[in-house]
DNA sequence: GATGAATGAGATTTCATTCAT
DNA sequence: CATGAATGAAATCTCATTCAT
């Protein structure tokens, strides 16, 4: 499973689609429409589970209509992909850019990934149904991976700054990346499982585990 | 998804399993080669895309030796469980025991935990496809569930102890637990999408991510 | 094997059906199409060669068809049960109440349950077919067990009430409304497997068999 | 159904059976284990459900028994109706033929045929699923029918007797005998149903409703 | 004689997709 | 635009039968 945190933009290529450039506004409502009974769907019942037939009765509309606004299955998962990381990147981007520090910036990307989930439970349950399940495809493993490996440099510049700043101790900030961006994916993972669990006191604790497993050792060595 | 690396006893459990308690040699010989290619296929397809068509197909065998030899597809993939699990916990225990301080036992168990990784890449994709996708059954997810919070225990237990000798700092120590093994966890989904990745070095990283992060501050605070 | 003559009314909890309320005029139709069929590879194939493949091909459809139509195979035997109960009793029911005497309405039971026969081979053989071979379920036994019991009644009221009037000599009315049921029913599995059988011949020897054997012996005793 | 009371002689010709003239004291009680086996699991669980593998761990053997001592499981079911029509046949001629007047003779035959199914419910039920469910085999239906034909001889030659006699009223002796023979196996299947039925009462029953119901109506006329 | 192993046909069922209306 | 109808592929599972040991 790649880093869903990460997935942010060039998803659209995961699946193969044919993006119409401009569509009706009933065409969107019901694209939208769809989308989401998708989402819950996907969220509730796992990939395995997730038919058009189920998603068409959640929808509370016939199996003809999905066909209709989507060319076919695939497409309609690319399209749920690409929305929640859309959606996901308009929340998150702005604050990202006006942080200050590099430990500060961190500190925000990570409340901030945990609070999207806190908000949005659902439809990252959804995607991670899609990611963890699409590997096989060859083109969709090519093209996370390469999503990864993009999209990872958010967090990359955020650690080398900041050991540029002396801020971070030395390490090696690729695996680093990979290690945070895990981190906040296993608080949704769990609390797939335990919907009791406190996330945000779980994204506290990450923050806290980052800012003290990251820091650089004082000068003064009183350890 | 459950932390993979705390899923170590109860997992007979989680599927119905009758264990035949003699079996030919024979026999077993077969359902070695069938769990193997299962293993292999789930590792390399996908749950979804595991039929026992195509674990036939792979392991050169007629489908019907699959269902002779086992009483259905589930039965099948407990066996897989059942055998990864009971392999990795021949592997790691052992050497739990004999460490010595907390901070010294939890940099074994995550070192060991990796190095398992390494060597046995298709069984942990495997179960994790099978930890992932069989959770929506109810019984499944609620076994998952109940397995974790058991096994979490031995973290858990590391990581008291730890502050109790006044190694570790103060935090909250199932949130903790459940993190040190997600990023276990990271490490062999990234494997998955990017086989060059260096795992031993993605475990030194977590090591020394919990060792400096976990520890206690020092009194002198120069910071 | 219950006596098919009786089963008349709570069949339609043999089966769990979910009625739909309101079916389009087109799928009406296909129901009752493949219903038909059904019956005729029911009555001439036997309960064990009525695969829906061969129902399929017997209606001139593809298999998908069917799973369409009806969700299961239980579903589609199901409405075969209630449809052919529901028209039987249609047939039947009107007449039994407008009868005299218990002799003539006992004559009056028997003469139109044969002529029914005669007129709807197929359809009474193939839930014979049903009825017969859907036993061992468990709840499937219980019901027509339940069923026969309950439906029995108008039969036993019937010989009652002669007793009580006199007509009848005394015997085990619930006895001898399972022999009166069941000889009914004879002359249909007899009729299956020799269709030169003068069926109404054949019910008229029933009738004359119980208008002897059933009526009280004279006071005057000359016999 | 065929009139199973009557099936007597020809049925080894249903199926289609290669007699071995001569075999072995151990392959006689072989065969005769399986057979009761077979009859056991048809009488519980029904033709559908009366597989190879089940009768073999019905009879604690293996599967690959049944097959080498029969050529196929329809030779399995023809020894089936074989052994236990031969059986019936030896319990119940010999008494037939020792009877006085038609009348006493009809009596003893209905009361033996009852008896003999109180005393082997499983063997009857057995050949009961067999005859029920064999029937769409074409070749096995004219040979049911015929044996029927043929087996309903006794029968009609008792009625005709009595008739001849001036014991029984005119009726027509082969739909009677039918009808007494459908009377008779009317007891077995509903005891399949419900196994507090008091068989021997029932059959008094129907003894008492043929000896009134045939009987010469009194030439004083009384009634 | 006996048995476990293996196979392939066939059963029910689910489902994505196409099509006519 | 929307939908119900239809189809055929594929999945799991059962089972009679064949075969090597």
């Amino acid at each position: 499973m790649c880093p869903l945190g990460l997935i942010l933009n060039r998803l659209d290529k995961l699946f193969k689609v044919e993006s119409r450039l401009v569509l009706s506004f009933i065409e969107q409502t019901r694209r939208t429409q769809i989308v989401n009974a998708a989402i819950e769907v996907l969220a509730e019942e796992g990939y395995a589970r997730t038919s058009l037939a189920r998603i068409a009765t959640h929808a509370g509309i016939s199996k003809g209509v999905i066909t209709y606004h989507f060319k076919s299955k695939d497409e309609l998962f690319a399209e749920v992909f690409r929305q929640v990381v859309e959606d996901a990147g308009l929340y998150i981007m702005p604050h990202i850019k006006t942080a200050g520090s590099p430990r500060e910036r961190l500190s925000t990307y990570i409340t901030l990934q945990i609070r999207y989930m806190a908000e949005h439970r659902s439809a990252l349950l959804a995607i991670g149904q899609l990611a963890y399940n699409h590997g096989g495809d060859g083109a969709g493993a090519d093209y996370i991976s390469a999503a990864t490996q993009d999209e990872l440099g958010l967090l990359e510049q955020i650690l080398a700054e900041g050991q540029a700043t002396g801020e971070f101790r030395p390490f090696d900030c690729r695996i680093m990346a990979l290690t945070v961006s895990k981190a906040i994916e296993a608080a949704l993972t769990d609390w797939a499982w335990n919907p009791n669990l406190n996330l945000l006191a779980y994204g506290d604790e990450i923050v806290a585990l980052f800012d003290h497993g990251l820091q650089a050792v004082s000068p003064a060595g009183a350890r």
